[in-house]
DNA sequence: AGCACA
């Protein structure tokens, strides 16, 4: 008999929790699988359109024993089981399991690839790209080009973890607006994983940067006027790089202090030294960092940018002629890093007002909903400071935070100084 | 009508 001979094949199949599926419709849906095989169990994995014909499928159920009930049944059923009026010919699959075929940028990396949606190359600056990404974690490197798929960066962080968080906390939402020129409304990341695991950047330019080594030569020509003023060729008068910043401060409505700044530019990388001074009716600060590439960071993406918003201590930052400033006493006017010194450390914990230090975390929840995008940046002082140059300031635990929290005058602050 | 990797 033939069916002897059917029966004989089926009882040498090793029984498995998953099915496969053949002669199926054309391009069978995953709903239709499931139609057919919840009666016999609890279906928790499908795979659909599999074969040369894409007319075989494979259902994966919660227990084995349910498998078996399904084969069972139609093994002795007078009528064979139908999708869309076709029959469906089931018996175990030769696999345990399903597995699906992560497409490459699933595969969980350091590395990631996010594209910026709707914006041309120019809109979003590496330094933007830096301060958003460097709320998760230290940004070792950023690569920067143009593709098909638009403007597109690649991120390289210590570890996926610190990639996985980012991707989850910045995928789909959008660059906060007061950081984007005033023509782009909105501008969506898209994120995926890279396969790079180490980015190799050649010089600091304005699409690529090496975070971890501050002293890898500036290709000069490959920035842009507009990105590198000192080097215009508009004939603007020349300002030399340096590694100290003057930021004058504009509109200066609140209390602008060193705890302030400090906050502020330890963005970037380590500040080192800070000096406050009136000038010309005004009043300026002197920031200074171990190299001109953090400074230059700072500068680019806090030029014209406000300490509180509302246009309040608008920050209009160039390059000193200083490279070490020469800070004599500790003083809400001024303040050296790079001397360790515990009075001052405990000073600072308890005598820090609470509306003394800000930047702008008030816009970027606004931004993010939900996220916790702002106070999420899980820093791992044990991690990074290594990366840094020696001299790097006390205060390292602070840096690459990315935004820190708003203390805005009269919003209570978290405890940011409190550990 | 007969087992998923690129």
């Amino acid at each position: 008999m033939s069916g002897a001979g059917h029966a004989q094949f089926r009882y040498t199949q090793t029984p498995s929790k998953v099915i496969h599926l053949r002669n199926l419709p054309w391009e069978c849906h995953e709903d239709e699988l499931i139609q057919l095989c919840s009666p016999f169990g609890k279906v928790v994995n499908t795979k659909c359109n599999v074969g040369a014909n894409k007319n075989q499928a494979f259902v994966e159920f919660a227990e084995q024993s349910q498998a078996i009930a399904m084969v069972s049944y139609y093994a002795s059923s007078p009528d064979p089981a139908h999708i869309r009026g076709k029959t469906v010919y089931i018996q175990y699959s030769n696999r345990q399991e399903i597995v699906h075929n992560k497409s490459p940028g699933d595969v969980p990396g350091n590395v990631l690839l996010v594209t910026i949606e709707g914006v041309e190359a120019g809109d979003v600056s590496i330094e933007v790209i830096h301060l958003v990404f460097s709320a998760f974690g230290f940004v070792h490197k950023i690569a920067t080009f143009e593709k098909a798929a638009g403007f597109q960066a690649l991120i390289q962080f210590s570890d996926a973890e610190t990639a996985c968080t980012a991707k989850n906390q910045l995928d789909g939402r959008s660059i906060p607006r007061y950081l984007l020129p005033p023509h782009v409304t909105s501008c969506n990341l898209r994120i995926s994983y890279s396969a790079h695991t180490d980015l190799n950047i050649k010089f600091q330019s304005h699409r690529s940067r090496d975070y971890t080594n501050p002293y890898l030569p500036v290709n000069s020509t490959a920035f842009e006027g507009s990105l590198q003023p000192g080097l215009g060729t508009d004939g603007k008068k020349l300002e030399p790089e340096s590694n100290v910043l003057l930021a004058a401060i504009e509109n200066m409505q609140y209390a602008v202090t060193v705890d302030t700044l400090h906050m502020v530019f330890s963005s970037f990388g380590p500040v080192q030294k800070i000096a406050i001074f009136e000038k010309n009716g005004g009043t300026q600060a002197l920031i200074q960092y171990p190299d001109v590439t953090t400074a230059t960071v700072a500068k680019e993406a806090l030029e014209g940018h406000c300490i509180y918003d509302g246009g309040y201590c608008k920050l209009h930052i160039t390059y000193s002629r200083h490279t070490d400033l020469n800070i004599k006493a500790y003083s809400d006017r001024s303040r050296d890093y790079t001397i360790p010194n515990p009075n001052i450390a405990s000073s600072q914990l308890s005598g820090v007002p609470s509306a003394s230090t800000t930047w702008q975390t008030h816009l970027v929840t606004s931004e993010y909903p939900n996220s916790g995008y702002a106070a999420a940046g899980p820093v791992d002082p044990s991690q990074e400071p290594s990366s840094w140059p020696p001299g790097a300031s006390p205060a390292a635990g602070s840096i690459h935070t990315g935004f820190q929290p708003d203390l805005r005058p009269g919003v209570s602050s978290p405890p940011y100084y409190g550990k």
